[in-house]
DNA sequence: TTGAAAGCGCTAACAA
DNA sequence: TTGTTAGCGCTTTCAA
């Protein structure tokens, strides 16, 4: 059977509080007696139990963490980083792949909230802002990365998906371009609309603009991307320019027009978002909105943690610069 | 304050065992009361804590997962399927990236021990055997995917590595190649290491062979792929034909060649192992031994739960078949 | 069918 | 400096 405190107190020849105290580098007490008990514990494999101590007002020093698909390479890389940081920290992380779906979402948030975690990381898109509302009235604290939550404060990472998208907008008008389709995801998804907007008003800034039937919504799945391309493809006055709200999307759209024939960037300019690894490895390589993955979810963490450990009030929402990187999946336009 | 099972039994005039029974559906009583009872439950939004469960005796429903790097898309959808899998049957996963340094694994082990997880799944190189040893004498259950650990028994789900280096070689031996080069992994990982045995065994059996010069062990990092090739590819005798451990791998060799000028596959043939997303989009895609990592991580879960809710003794080995699949990293060599 | 009470392994007063 | 003891929130006999 497993060592408890008793067993290592009895075998020491002194109290619980004792070891108690030794096993939290608490209290005063000569190091000859401390180093015995050290010893005992050793000899007995004495591994104190979080979950005891969990019970008794200490944190379970865990957090979950919500996104739409850990096998995304984009959140996988969040994930990494949060991981990273959160280890750093002395925390453990539970991960839950909503699927973008609310009813995931609100069952794994109950789950948590069960496991009595001291904070969740949310980026995940939740349509039904009850569910946050809610959340977030129960005082556990919460960090948003890479979405945003704007009808309440809360801590919140993201990279300026707005600006990303004007960028990307730019980009492709300096090209010559002047018609332009969009894969983007669903609207409840806070980033993907901003980014939409973003690139919109950049074109209209130039009186440009993009016809509803060249804007498709599509899930966060790549064949779901390329099915949408192929549709948006098909269409008479197929677009010169294309913008896709993350890697994955453009990655189905890669796809559609290599099975269409249609050059990439030759016959269609592509740019996507998020600059993940496939950003980086396609045929041809994307040009693509860079966010600082790694840097995010280190952020994150120490927001979250910040919060749990100093019950400090201020909700701070960090915006930070994404970056163009151009690669080959872009290029003037052919008259 | 949070809610106790006290709050609940109070309000509804019962005693804290009548209201454990509803939360567990356990014990009988009149639906009425039962009814009355949950209704508290909503409204005093009373969550059963897990942690206080645990410590009467019941699982704390919690897994571990190490893997070397969960943003590493093989082990991002490793994750993904064992996530799935867990939450299907009642269990969360804490993620535990290792890096590959037994270290960090160690460490890993040590916390998930003191959470009290109910099982830890292994999916990462651990060098020091005596670690997993000491694991196993613990009692905990434990399951190791994509990786095999011989000297003692433990449920395992791994492809045939050995068999899927033999499809490598066969695949480029029928494509005219007679000199080969190989990007693995350090030994310690046992897969890489069955891998590159099935490779040269395949080889041998044509009267070929893999000079050492030729051999480059790499980290898991595509870096150290594209640093370790560019060595290669610069030797005086440069392969035609290159077998990576994994897609990472033959993503760094891809770059290194492009850098190099060397074309893929005219110049040179590619054949990776794992068949992850990365093999799909890369410029051009790869030809890769695929593993059915899905279907892999459903497999490790039912194992390790069947372990610890039927104590059922027998440890599995389960052996998957690798599978060819021929893309445009490979050609016929040129003679 | 329901309740009282012991105990899970630990922390944190409070005493000694 | 060290020990005693009362919980933490739950499950589980055992009685009623």
């Amino acid at each position: 059977m497993k060592a408890t405190i008793y067993d290592v107190a009895r075998e020491a020849g002194v109290s619980i509080a004792t070891v108690s105290n030794v096993v939290n580098g608490k209290g005063k007490l000569s190091k000859q007696k401390r180093d015995h008990i050290l010893k005992i514990m050793e000899e007995l494999e004495y591994r104190p139990s979080m979950i005891a101590a969990a019970l008794t007002g200490k944190k379970t020093y865990t957090i979950g963490l919500l996104v739409p698909d850990i096998s995304n390479p984009f959140f996988a890389e969040i994930a990494r980083a949060v991981e990273e940081q959160g280890h750093h920290r002395g925390y453990s992380v539970i991960i839950c792949s909503t699927d973008n779906q609310d009813g995931r979402a609100e069952r794994y948030l109950d789950l948590l909230e069960q496991k009595r975690v001291d904070g969740i990381i949310i980026g995940t898109g939740i349509e039904n802002t009850e569910i946050l509302k809610r959340l977030l009235a129960k005082s556990i604290p919460v960090a948003m990365i890479a979405r945003e939550f704007s009808s309440e404060p809360v801590h919140t990472v993201v990279v300026d998906d707005f600006i990303g998208g004007m960028h990307a907008a730019q980009h492709l008008l300096e090209l010559g371009h002047t018609s332009f389709g969009i894969l983007s995801e669903s609207k409840k998804v806070s980033s993907s609309r901003e980014r939409v907007r973003g690139l919109k008003q950049a074109l209209k800034d130039e009186g440009l603009s993009v016809s509803d039937e060249n804007l498709m919504i599509c899930d966060y799945k790549m064949e779901d991307g390329k099915r949408k391309a192929l549709e948006l493809f098909q269409q008479v006055d197929r677009p010169s320019a294309l913008f896709c709200c993350n890697d994955m999307l453009a990655v189905g759209a890669l796809q559609a027009a290599k099975e269409l024939g249609i050059q990439i960037p030759q016959d269609l300019s592509i740019v996507s978002f998020d600059n993940t690894i496939l950003a980086s490895v396609t045929d041809p390589p994307l040009t693509s909105i860079a966010q600082p993955m790694e840097y995010m979810g280190k952020l994150v963490v120490d927001l979250l943690i910040q919060e749990l450990e100093e019950e400090q009030t201020v909700k701070q929402r960090i915006v930070l610069p994404p970056e163009l990187v151009v690669r080959q999946s872009t290029s003037e336009v052919r008259k």
